[in-house]
DNA sequence: TCCGATTTGATTGAGTACAACTCAACTGTA
DNA sequence: TACAGTTGAGTTGTACTCAATCAAATCGGA
C-alpha cells in the first residue's frame, strides 16, 4: 500500500483549508444546501430526499436494506420513515414470514413526487458546473476513497 | 456557463449510488468515521475537532470569524464552545471595544491537545490511500466545487 | 444628539447522526 | 423440541445542523 508523504509532518500545526476531510465536509454541506429550496417545496429534507430515491428505485425494501442504501443505522432511519409515513409519502407492512422485519412501500402521494424531486435533481446538478465527463469521474473517485477509507476503518 | 448534458434526462428515475451529492455525503461521512476513535480518546466530536483547529491557527478569534472558518452558524457554534469550554479547553473573554463580541482563546490543557490530533489526522490521511499529489488534486477539485455550488446557491 | 438599521452572539425547535441498548423473532444445533 | 446465539427494528441519550428569532451593542445619517 502506498503511503502519502505529506508537505506537513504530523507533529507541526495544520490549518482547517488544507484538511481533506473539510474539503470534503464543506462541499457536501454546499451541495446538500443546494438542495434544500427546492426539497423544502416538496416538504423534504435531505436524507428524507435519499430514502424517497431509494424506495422509488425498489418497492418493498426492509428498513436494514434502505440503511445500507442510504447509509444511515436504524437509529436514524425508525423516526425518519415514521416522518415519511406521516406525511403519506409511504406505508410500513410488517412481513408475514419474517415478523421481525418491516416493508417500505410508496404511496400514490409519495410517487407524484418523483418527477419533481427529479426537477429539483437537474437543477442542483447544472449548478456544479460540471461537464458529465468531470461529473462521472468525481463521483468514481469518491466512491473509491470511501471504500478506501472503510476498509481500513477496522484496523483505525 | 457549460451546462452537464447527463446520461440520464431530468424527469426519469434516478438511483442513490449515481448522486454526486451521495457520492459525497458517504465519502464525507466516511472520513469523519474514520477520525472517530481516535478523536474519542481526546474526548473530541469532528466538529469539536474542525473548531480547534481553527483555534490553535488564530488565538483569540471571534465566533463569527470561527463559524466562516469551519463552516458552522452560532446556533451549532455557541453549544459547541460552551462544551469545550466546560472541558477547559478554551476560554471566552468578552471584547472591551465591542460588547457584542466575543474571543476564545486557547487554554494551556487545549495546546495540549494539539500534537496528538496531528497524530490522529496522520493516521487517517494515511488510510486514505492517496498519494500527496493525489491528496492535493482531490482537495483543490472539492475546494472548486464547492465555491462553484456556493455561487450559485442565491438563484436556485 | 437622536433614532432606525445593522451586527453579534445566543436561544429555540425540528430534524438528523450515532452509540448503546431493548426486545421480539428467527436460526442452527444437539 | 429445547435453547444459545443472532438478527431486525425501535428507543434512548448526547451531539450536530440549520432556520427563525431575539436582545444587546454599535453605527450612521438627519
Amino acid at each position: 500500500m502506498e503511503q502519502v508523504a505529506l508537505a506537513r509532518p504530523a507533529t507541526v500545526p495544520a490549518k482547517v483549508d488544507e484538511q481533506l476531510c473539510f474539503a470534503l465536509y464543506a462541499a457536501s454541506k454546499a451541495l446538500t444546501a443546494a438542495y434544500r429550496r427546492g426539497l423544502a417545496e416538496l416538504s423534504l429534507t435531505y436524507p428524507q430526499y435519499l430514502t424517497m430515491l431509494a424506495v422509488w428505485e425498489r418497492d418493498g425494501r426492509s428498513v436494514a436494506d434502505l440503511g445500507s442504501a442510504v447509509d444511515l443505522d436504524s437509529g436514524t432511519l425508525s423516526p425518519l420513515l415514521r416522518r415519511l409515513e406521516q406525511a403519506g409519502l409511504i406505508r410500513r407492512v410488517r412481513s408475514t414470514h419474517d415478523e421481525r422485519v418491516v416493508h417500505i412501500f410508496v404511496t400514490d402521494r409519495g410517487r407524484e413526487l418523483e418527477p419533481r424531486a427529479a426537477a429539483v435533481r437537474a437543477r442542483v446538478e447544472a449548478a456544479t458546473g460540471l461537464s458529465a465527463d468531470e461529473f462521472v469521474q468525481v463521483r468514481s473517485m469518491l466512491h473509491r476513497l470511501r471504500s478506501t477509507v472503510l476498509d481500513a476503518l477496522p484496523h483505525l
